[in-house]
DNA sequence: CCATGTGAATTCTTTCACAGCG
DNA sequence: CGCTGTGAAAGAATTCACATGG
């Protein structure tokens, strides 16, 4: 989780980073300090100022950053100067949801492949995309250069479809089923997995409806461990 | 991010734990020892004796554990070994697909309420569940006591759906949008943003197309930082 | 005078390594 | 004899605090 240089941990937060730059730039900000924009996202300026000095310098000081150019430099970082094609696969309630979901285009993604095993789905079109049978995953992959996956199968599947998009020349994959995926070393996964934060999130919460409320609260979590307000 | 207590960042890892339990008792495996789950999971060893060591004792020395009590006794920290009221807001693709995912009833967790603000989902049933108002979503939520939220609207209504909630009684929330909440300091909340994850991704992939291939990989993630095989 | 960028200090997390128990 | 549970060590990540430059 290191390559060779900078920690994935400040990877991670990037996004978060690039994402509030360009909102406030279209409310019209066009300059700002480590501190409002911690204070936006619930981390410290320190962190700020900290994962970008792994970059280079960006700021001025007595100033701040420049909300245009800095938002770009992250973007330009995170290779997001550009739109990479991802294939997805699955295209059940979920499957298709993600397929629809008007969120990626804007952000350097597009869903360029949408792979199907029930054959009432293959041959449907979102926005443009056919659906393809699943039994096609592979050399279709490979042969439109697709370099991201998404896994939005049923658990038993995930393995094999991981697999074969893989085989497909697929390095990096977002991963929707509850399953840890064994994956080379040459490959990056991303888990979304709302059950299990669901289940951690129960931790934190009182068991009974006795009282009506309120006791000692939690201390909420911040960005730097997933990300929350505070 | 830490209460009194356990660091929250193995408070997350205990979900991975418990579902891996349950599946190899599922499998028939009645016994296990660190070494062995934790190549599973792609954890070391270590980890998951230190975890498990903020809680008590639940091994036994030269035999490992008892996977039927471990994973029970997982549920029990978690309060999983109850069912938790749900109530989702947002009932476009991404609200759907939450509302007919058949992953967390066995999860200890019920989509017991689900508001839309499109009047022609207003009265849909989903699971015996009926869609209603969203102007509804407080004081529904406070009548059924109601602890759990899932934010599933758009980015612009995010905030103010959050709010409602909590005003409402929620203390832990589920957050699909990509917003950085702003939350009371008594409230959990959780991300699920899969634009971030796959703008991080991008950040480990060669941009061009030039070579066909493989040259250094990037080594990948593990559960510690997020989660994947390795 | 303000806010960056960064050494140094601190805090948190993981791993090592082994005593001790079944 | 094997594997847990845990002090102690190592390693990471965050925060402090300030010299420096605009």
């Amino acid at each position: 989780m290191r390559r060779g240089g900078i920690p994935d941990i400040v990877i991670r937060r990037l996004p978060i980073y690039e994402r509030t730059l360009k909102q406030m730039l279209s409310a019209g900000v066009t300059s700002i300090s480590s501190e409002e924009l911690g204070e936006r996202i619930g981390v410290t300026a320190a962190q700020i100022r900290r994962d970008l000095s792994y970059f280079g310098k960006f700021g001025k000081q007595g100033k701040g950053y420049d909300v245009a150019r800095l938002a770009e430099e992250i973007a330009h970082i995170l290779k997001l100067d550009r739109q990479w094609d991802v294939a997805l696969a699955g295209f059940g309630h979920l499957g298709q949801a993600i397929a629809h979901y008007r969120g990626f285009e804007p952000n350097a993604f597009r869903i360029a492949a949408i792979f199907a095993r029930n054959p009432e789905h293959i041959g449907q079109q979102v926005n443009g995309t056919v659906v393809l049978d699943e039994a096609e995953l592979t050399p279709v992959i490979r042969e439109m250069g697709i370099k991201i996956g998404i896994v939005a199968v049923p658990a038993a599947a995930a393995q094999d479809v991981a697999d074969r998009m893989i085989a497909g020349g697929v390095r990096a994959i977002l991963n929707y089923a509850p399953v840890i995926l064994k994956v080379p070393e040459s490959v990056w996964v991303r888990e979304i997995d709302p059950v299990s934060a669901l289940q951690s999130l129960t931790y934190y919460l009182d068991n009974g409806d006795p009282s009506h409320d309120g006791r000692a609260a939690p201390v909420g979590e911040s960005l730097a461990t997933e990300a929350a307000g505070h």
